[in-house]
RNA sequence: GCGCCUGUAGCUCAAUCGGAUAGAGCAACGGACUUCUAAUCCGUAGGUUGCAGGUUCGAUUCCUGCCAGGCGCACCA
């Protein structure tokens, strides 16, 4: 219907324009109208071309509605406010959208874009060097709702995980597993500076040991044990994280590891063939500024030219000791990414990493010529509170709280709702209290409470025998009241929403809508009994909320929610 | 010092790529269960959209400058 008005509109603006000498005939753009009396849709042609016609907007309003044919949908038009064109459509006109979501069930609000693309998103990509946290959560749930969207527009998305894997890191974990191992043997450690004091890496030597008998450990080189208690233990890392996401309902489609980009050697394949294209030069970095780094000492070193690229400073490759800097990984990584066929990349990181966009980006340009790859979006901090005092979350502390014991205390439903009701780009002040709370304070309960309900009412008529027809023979002109027409106005659009969320990459959206979709439910729920004497209104009714239900469905389906039948 | 993000009701957040009277929830107050799930609904109250300019028919939105908070700033990952 929208569609249908915006080209009977286009038509008779394309016809006024006619006679003037213009460039371009700016295209109708049709809003829902937001308040009452407004009428379903509205207008602001006549505003815009307010200025490359010299005339009043409502002058211009008028002589759109002279040329236009409206479809016999349209009862009334009018001129309102500074220029906006007001559509009334007959009641309950744009009902049989009732019909089509019935029938096209949880495939309603999805479409096929034109040209469908094939889409890595890399999102939590957590170290492999403990338990993941509350703000890895954020961007996991967040990355895996950016697919699940992206999947309703047709294309073709994949999950990925980086393991970062290789590094001083790891050999910091192989360290102070082999420091846990030791005490567990009843030897007098000193705990190595900079080690990870988690307990949960007491647990990791403990598993080792039952497969691993000290004794053999003890008699291995150095170099080797060390290679293998690395090995176990970010292989164990890896089997909780997986365990963590999975309890979130999350499945990646690949975990892709680092050490095997060094070891394939595609790091060091890619830094001779930025070395052959010129892209290195020799430098002296300058200091960092507005951080005081006592040992700085200036030094010629192999720079990337990411300058060139749109990059502040040069970045360096290779380290000190001649081994590849996690930046050089980080760039093989992509273009690895680029030549497995995907058409475009997005990837999820934490706010700390936001210095980090601009020069893989630069990097990905010079090596493909795309511009603006990846996509970047930066997860801002969760803050963590419990009854409003800070917790601290540090995995070198090793007194955080994890994500496993959210997940347990507050659900995978509210967890994933939750996180889901802001902007990825606003910081997030999530009480681990009040987040128990599981009452009306919170919103998941809110929307799945509306789609239990509903078949609370569907289960009533089936016990009460009422025969269910058809619902094309459904008379939904029926559906004259209030909270109806603004019901079916919201379902109406869903579509246009998942695309509008899918475009600019904001899940969060959703949570919007779920939320305005199940109020308005609510409301519809009370003002209008559904199950009365007028067996034809019953009808039609039951065939709204079924719609409801429906939609409240795709949504959550979208964000990962579940959709209970019964609470 | 520089870069990125944020600033809207007492609190947590919305506001359809510049639209009409800036909307919800929580907290406060007043109502609604003999009837489909009261985990709900209805009503009242609450605002100089951080500040100051600019752009135009029109600014929470775009631009500039300030203020406040967060994150980051070589040879770590």
């Amino acid at each position: 219907m929208k569609s249908t008005l915006e080209q009977a509109l286009q038509e008779a603006v394309t016809k006024l324009l006619l006679n003037i000498d213009t460039n371009d005939t700016p295209r109708v753009h049709l809003t829902r109208s937001k308040a009452d009396g407004h009428g379903d849709y509205a207008c602001n042609i006549a505003m815009v071309l307010a200025r490359c016609l010299k005339q009043k907007p409502s002058d211009i309003a008028t002589n759109i509605l002279f040329h236009v044919q409206w479809p016999a949908e349209v009862c009334k038009t009018e001129i309102a406010g500074p220029g906006f064109i007001n559509i009334h459509l007959k009641a309950a006109s744009e009902a049989n959208i009732l019909c089509s979501i019935v029938a096209q069930g949880v495939q309603y609000g999805n479409q096929h874009v034109t040209s469908p693309q094939k889409i890595c998103i890399e999102f939590v990509s957590a170290n492999p060097t403990g338990p993941m946290h509350v703000g890895h959560g954020r961007g996991a749930v967040l990355g895996d709702s950016l697919v699940r969207l992206l999947q309703t527009q047709g294309h073709d998305v994949q999950r990925e995980y980086y393991i970062n894997d290789a590094g001083g890191q790891i050999g910091v974990l192989a360290c102070s597993v082999w420091a846990r191992i030791k005490e567990l043997q009843g030897q007098a450690v000193v705990f190595p500076e900079g080690g990870y004091p988690g307990l949960y890496i007491v647990d990791i030597a403990r598993e080792i040991l039952i497969s691993h008998p000290f004794k053999t450990l003890l008699k291995m080189p150095e170099n080797e044990r060390m290679t293998l208690l690395a090995d176990l233990a970010v292989s164990k890392n890896m089997t909780l994280i997986r365990a963590d996401l999975a309890r979130l309902n999350i499945h990646f489609d690949l975990f892709f590891s680092e050490r095997q980009l060094h070891e394939s050697g595609a790091v060091n394949t890619l830094i001779q063939r930025l070395q052959d294209d010129n892209l290195i030069f020799n430098g002296i970095l300058p200091p960092p500024k507005g951080k005081s780094v006592s040992d700085y000492t200036p030094q010629v070193q192999p720079l990337f030219k990411t300058t060139s690229f749109g990059d502040d400073v040069d970045r360096p490759v290779i380290k000190q000791d001649g081994t590849p800097t996690y930046f050089a990984a980080d760039i093989a990584y992509h273009y690895d990414k680029h030549g497995r066929g995907f058409d475009r990349m997005i990837d999820i990181w934490g706010a700390d990493h936001g210095g980090y966009v601009t020069r893989v980006q630069a990097a990905v340009e010079a090596l493909t010529g795309l511009q603006k790859q990846p996509d970047v979006l930066l997860v801002q901090m969760v803050n963590l509170t419990r009854n409003g005092q800070p917790v601290r979350m540090s995995k070198r502390a090793g007194t955080f709280v994890t994500l496993e014991e959210v997940v347990r205390e507050v659900g995978a439903d509210a967890v994933r709702f939750n996180f889901m009701t802001r902007r990825a780009e606003t910081q997030f002040d999530f009480d681990l209290e009040q987040a128990k709370l599981q009452s009306n304070e919170n919103p998941v309960y809110y929307v799945q409470y509306a789609h239990a309900r509903i078949y609370a009412v569907l289960r009533k008529a089936e016990a009460m025998n009422v025969r269910r027809i058809a619902a094309t023979d459904c008379d939904l002109s029926l559906l004259v009241a209030k909270s109806e027409q603004a019901l079916i106005a919201q379902l109406l659009g869903y579509p246009g929403l998942l695309q509008k969320a899918a475009d600019r990459l904001e899940p969060y959206r959703l949570t919007n809508y779920a939320m305005q979709l199940a109020a308005g439910f609510h409301t519809f729920y009370h003002q209008c009994r559904i199950i009365q004497d007028n067996t034809a209104l019953v009808h039609a009714r039951l065939l709204l909320a079924e719609a409801v239900a429906q939609v409240l469905h795709n949504t959550l389906n979208v964000l990962g929610v579940s959709a209970p039948e019964k609470m």
